[in-house]
RNA sequence: GGCGGGGUAGCUCAGUUGGUUAGAGCGUCGGAUUCAUAACCCGGAGGUCACGAGUUCAAUUCUCGUUCCCGCUACCA
């Protein structure tokens, strides 16, 4: 699109408030966001950054709730904590605020209800868990119940955390609600739709038509799903912590936190700029972009936009340029396995070092693909390029000039054909960043910027203002003007990526503007202009102190293996009648096959001694059919039988799960009559 | 299983609307140099562009199949 645009609203993922932010977060969000906010500044552009946390949904009542206190606690403690990092790292946000402000309510609440009084919405009662003694609906992860497929007693009604499978809150045996420890009744409830189905058509224009130039991976991801067809998906909860859903007879009803999070983004532009805030929002010429991780392709692209639209007086995104993940030393980042370099703890043990953090995650940024962070990339980074090649130039430029000119810029005279020359290389960066960064690509923009100094450093190489010293003081004048007219440059140059350098660079330069206009030229500072003593931009990372951090990492990795290694506690004491409920017995596999359309599901048909009967167990993974014809297994033979991809399974195969999550299935241990009892 | 993204030099990654010798940074080897944080500068080596088939005068690039990694989605009685 080259639209022309008055204003940019840049939007950054809001981090959900229950941990704190990690080098993820940042190389695929915040870090490019700021870049791109910074650069536009720094041409005077009008531009605005607006972030915040995410304090709403089930996960955030949980932990309180585990940890004794309230889910406003939680959110307290991780918006400070992620707050104050973000600051502290110089993430340049305009407004960094969150959902749970009383501004956020109301213009959460007031999106709702107009959506609601234009009849946008669908009505859909469906039954769910409710809890009688509570009062209240229970979501699926208040529900405590035996896992059907591990046994563990302690399984949430949307996942089995001993076994990792994900459920639905009906298919746990004796559900129990965590919140009063009653049983839950099924009860109807009522909630509220938007018909996604019917933004389709719209969908499909606007993005398939109209966005070519969007991210392969970002428009891949969104004709899948344009292709397999949109559903209408629930903007409501039975919950009491969120937004209230404004609508009679909605007692107990929330806002859903992806139909609440976005809307954030107005909220906070609204806190912001209370007068102003519909121009950032509803004016044509405003360019919206939304910073987000891959994971979020599809409520940026899809779901908000027809929100926005469905509202009818917003503006869409102009591009959602996602960044794929960041890896940590060859393996996901994980917050749950604590697997992560964690921002606050980075700025506690690498102070005043932000800029090199901001310099290793743009250089190697998940911008194509899934990237890989490692210490020993950080380290090299530094040494090599931030401290050899920037903090070595600056260095050599400001000694030189301090040894021969008392530390004031010498003026340049004549200028010989290679000096013009290399005027002419760090004349074309400008118009290659410019180009690079509006179109997403701060990599390339970063490694623009650092070719500035290593032609800074081959033009010293090259004239050898040292030797030219005993001879021609003249020429050294020429020489160490232009050394720091390049100097100069950096300064702007770097500033959208390394700020703190950038400035510690203008400092010492004595140049209080950055200007991007005057990036190129070579008469940044004028002759006789002082310049003070060099003070190193960066200095070296020494191998004991990434080795601390990889050890840090593995002690992690290592408390990790131990915990997954750790057998579960023996469950509390049943009756002999509880044992003599279950039916076990031994039965012979007849057949076996895949079943079609799933990874995990192996079809059987077992010899049960009185008849033959189907069961489906989820082995396909470590087990080939042909392995199980004709062997023994273990079976429940009295459990209710159930459908799965629509064949019914009459029982439940016995396996015993190892450490690993590996499953190998139960045979007893010499041949049996199919159907004798297991005792 | 379906869909999307990816598999390119020792490492981390670019790139190719199909066309001679496929790039960068780092690492490595060699040279030069001493203003500079043992830094900089110059040069060399290093790739059957995941695998197999097809289309084409020509494929790393297009098509199909296989395989591995990541994400979304279905699924574990």
């Amino acid at each position: 699109m080259d639209k022309k645009f008055k204003r940019t609203l840049v939007t950054t993922a809001l981090p959900y408030a229950n941990g704190p932010v990690h080098i993820g977060h940042l190389a695929g969000v915040y870090v490019p966001a700021d870049i791109y906010t910074r650069y536009l500044r720094l041409k005077g552009e009008d531009v605005i950054m607006i972030g915040g946390s995410d304090e709403h949904g089930v996960p955030i009542t949980i932990k309180a709730k585990k940890e004794g206190i309230t889910p406003q606690d939680v959110v307290d403690r991780y918006h400070n904590i992620i707050k104050k990092s973000f600051a502290e790292f110089g993430i340049s946000f305009d407004i960094y605020s969150r959902t749970t402000s009383e501004i956020h309510k109301k213009t959460a609440s007031d999106f709702f209800r107009k959506l609601y009084d234009n009849g946008i919405f669908i009505e859909k009662t469906t039954a769910q868990y409710y809890d009688e003694e509570a009062g209240q609906f229970l979501a699926d992860r208040y529900i405590l119940g035996t896992c059907p497929h591990c046994k563990n007693e302690h399984a949430y009604g949307d996942q089995c955390e001993a076994c990792g499978t994900s459920l639905n809150a009906t298919d746990l045996i004796n559900p129990k609600s965590t919140i009063s420890g009653s049983i839950p009744v099924m009860r109807d409830t009522k909630h509220w739709y938007l018909p996604l189905d019917k933004y389709e058509s719209f969908l499909r224009q606007w993005i398939l038509e109209e966005h070519k130039e969007w991210k392969t991976n970002v428009y891949g991801q969104c004709k899948s799903w344009l292709d397999m067809g949109l559903q209408p998906r629930a903007v409501s909860r039975d919950l009491d912590w969120g937004v209230p859903v404004p609508v009679d007879g909605a007692d107990g009803k929330v806002l859903y936190v992806w139909f609440d999070a976005p809307i954030g983004y107005i909220s906070n532009t609204k806190e912001l700029l209370p007068d102003k805030w519909e121009l950032y929002w509803k004016d044509k010429e405003t360019k919206m972009v939304h910073f987000i991780g891959k994971d979020n392709i599809v409520f940026h692209c899809i779901v908000f936009p027809a929100m926005l639209k469905a509202e009818g007086s917003y503006i869409l995104p102009e591009n959602v340029p996602a960044n794929e993940f960041l890896n940590l030393e060859g393996d996901k980042i994980s917050t749950s396995r604590n697997w992560a370099v964690w921002l606050h703890e980075y700025l506690q043990e690498f102070p005043g070092k932000q800029d090199v953090l901001r310099y290793v995650l743009t250089a190697n940024a998940p911008e194509t693909k899934d990237n890989d962070f490692t210490w020993r990339d950080f380290q090299a980074r530094n040494n090599n390029e931030l401290v050899a090649i920037l903090g070595n130039f600056i260095n050599r430029s400001f000694v030189l000039t301090h040894k021969y000119f008392n530390g004031k810029v010498p003026s340049c005279g004549t200028l010989t054909d290679y000096d013009n020359s290399t005027l002419e290389d760090f004349r074309s960066v400008k118009t290659e960043m410019e180009n690079y960064i509006d179109n997403y690509r701060f990599r390339d923009a970063l490694r623009e910027a650092m070719n500035l100094a290593r032609i800074g450093n081959k033009y010293l190489a090259d004239t050898e203002p040292w030797k030219v010293a005993k001879s021609d003081m003249g020429r050294v004048a020429a020489i160490l003007n232009i050394a720091l007219q390049i100097s100069a440059n950096l300064a702007i140059a770097f500033e959208p990526f390394l700020p703190f350098t950038a400035a510690k660079l203008r400092d010492m330069l004595n140049m209080p503007e950055a200007e991007w206009t005057k990036l190129g030229s070579a008469s940044i500072l004028k002759d006789g202009a002082e310049i003070h003593q060099p003070e190193l931009l960066f200095e070296k990372i020494e191998d004991t102190v990434v080795e601390a951090q990889i050890k840090k990492l593995q002690d992690t990795k290592a408390a990790n293996e131990t915990e997954l290694h750790k057998t579960s506690p023996i469950r509390e004491n049943i009756e002999f009648e509880d044992f003599t409920k279950l039916d076990i017995r031994v039965g012979k596999i007849l057949e076996c096959q895949k079943v079609p359309k799933t990874d995990k599901l192996l079809q059987f048909k077992i010899e049960d001694g009185l008849d033959t009967r189907t069961i489906i167990s989820g082995i396909a993974k470590y087990y080939t059919p042909e392995a199980l014809v004709g062997k023994q297994v273990c079976f429940i033979a009295n459990l209710a039988p159930r459908k799965l991809k629509g064949i019914e399974s009459q029982g439940m195969i016995l396996s015993a799960e190892d450490a690993d999550g590996r499953l190998v299935v139960i045979t007893p241990a010499g041949d049996v009559t199919p159907g004798s009892e297991v005792k």
